[in-house]
DNA sequence: ATGGTTTTTGGACTCGATGGTAATAAATCC
DNA sequence: GGATTTATTACCATCGAGTCCAAAAACCAT
């Protein structure tokens, strides 16, 4: 059952183990945490119980584990859609329908993991990593408002950390939206509209280009 | 042990019912439905297992009574907040507030039954209530925005139903903020900026008194 | 008062689900 | 064939949901 020249000894395993990972996003995404059993997580990674204790380790280990490469997939594509067009405004939409295509894929729950279930993990480490992850969102978007200052797209006294935390408050919610069931095409239309909002000039600027 | 005239026969209880509905909603609160075991109602509400029982139903019938409780209290004091001051953004800062401060209560777990909890628990009535109280207090807002329209106060023009999904959005934004732990100060602040952001006016309109 | 009636109480009990471990078999390398 | 790692199955101990039953606390009638 085996190709491999250079294999570690012992017996092969029989699932690959960032495939396992995934499937258990899946699992904790579709129940939620709490709602998890640890045979949940057997059926629907496709480990034995035994081999996912020696792996994984219990079910909390798991769940950061899960958090974190999620995270981590999830933190690049955003930066992506921030940085990837050369028009803020582009980004903004970007960033926010980056947001609602992860929170309806087709075929699995609606929700974010992050946005949606980690929060309820009553778990320090978890807790701690979730601000740290949202911390480093905020920073994101705010970059990308000053490089949009620096390339005169936006003028210079434009409140920069107010309008990214406005920002992510925004995706937020639209997650939340996607979670109760809103359609996708509706969402997609509303990031498109809340990223017109995020840059409106203040009251009693002239506006920028636009 | 017994005060009342008119008592309705046999042992008295030995407890408030709707007292007792609002400790199940600091449990629920704090431990987020899945995590809630029976003995923690027994013991959060102080109503023993039997009585539980016989008196309110099992956990799901619990926590929808409680919800819907909860769901009406927060429904009025946000109709209060939307509807008591003359200006329209001191309505939507308000509005805002008032999530802010329910999510920050002294003493109890930050968040909100309805943003953080009750989306997670996976029952078609628990979801279907939800949407619908997401849409009453859609309808709330959009009814203040028209109300302002009338007044004069906003621009005819003004895209009334965009911004009310907006305030919603930044609201739960707001309120998963709050899960997170940030300070109450920090997310009135926040509040009041949100309400600014809404009322602005669209790129190419005159900008009205403000 | 006193006993009957009604409702609540408190504890005991059952039984299935679940987390975690141990023991044995299987697959691979050396 | 021996060593090593994984897979499979079985097992145990605990926890939790829901029910049953006897005792308690009130009312009512006599």
């Amino acid at each position: 059952m085996v190709i491999n020249p250079s294999r570690p000894r012992g017996r092969p395993r029989n699932f690959d183990e960032s495939e396992a990972l995934k499937k258990a996003t899946q699992v904790f995404w579709s129940k939620s945490y709490d709602g998890v059993a640890i045979d949940d997580l057997v059926a629907g990674m496709g480990v034995g119980r035994q081999s996912l204790y020696s792996v994984f380790g219990d079910k909390r280990t798991i769940f950061l584990r899960v958090l974190r490469a999620y995270a981590e997939r999830k933190g690049a594509g955003a930066a992506k859609a921030l940085f990837s067009p050369p028009a803020v405004r582009d980004s903004l939409a970007g960033f926010l329908r980056h947001a609602v295509e992860a929170a309806t894929e087709e075929g699995s729950v609606p929700g974010c993991l992050m946005v949606c279930v980690a929060p309820l993990v009553d778990d320090p480490e978890v807790r701690q990593f979730l601000k740290d992850a949202a911390a480093g969102g905020l920073a994101l978007v705010e970059r990308r408002f000053y490089d949009g200052i620096s390339a005169g797209e936006i003028p210079s006294d434009f409140p920069v950390t107010t309008r990214a935390r406005q920002v992510i408050d925004l995706a937020r919610g639209l997650t939340m939206h996607a979670q109760l069931g809103a359609p996708r095409k509706a969402l997609l239309k509303d990031a498109e509209e809340a990223a017109e909002l995020v840059l409106l000039p203040r009251r009693g600027n002239a506006p920028t280009e636009g």
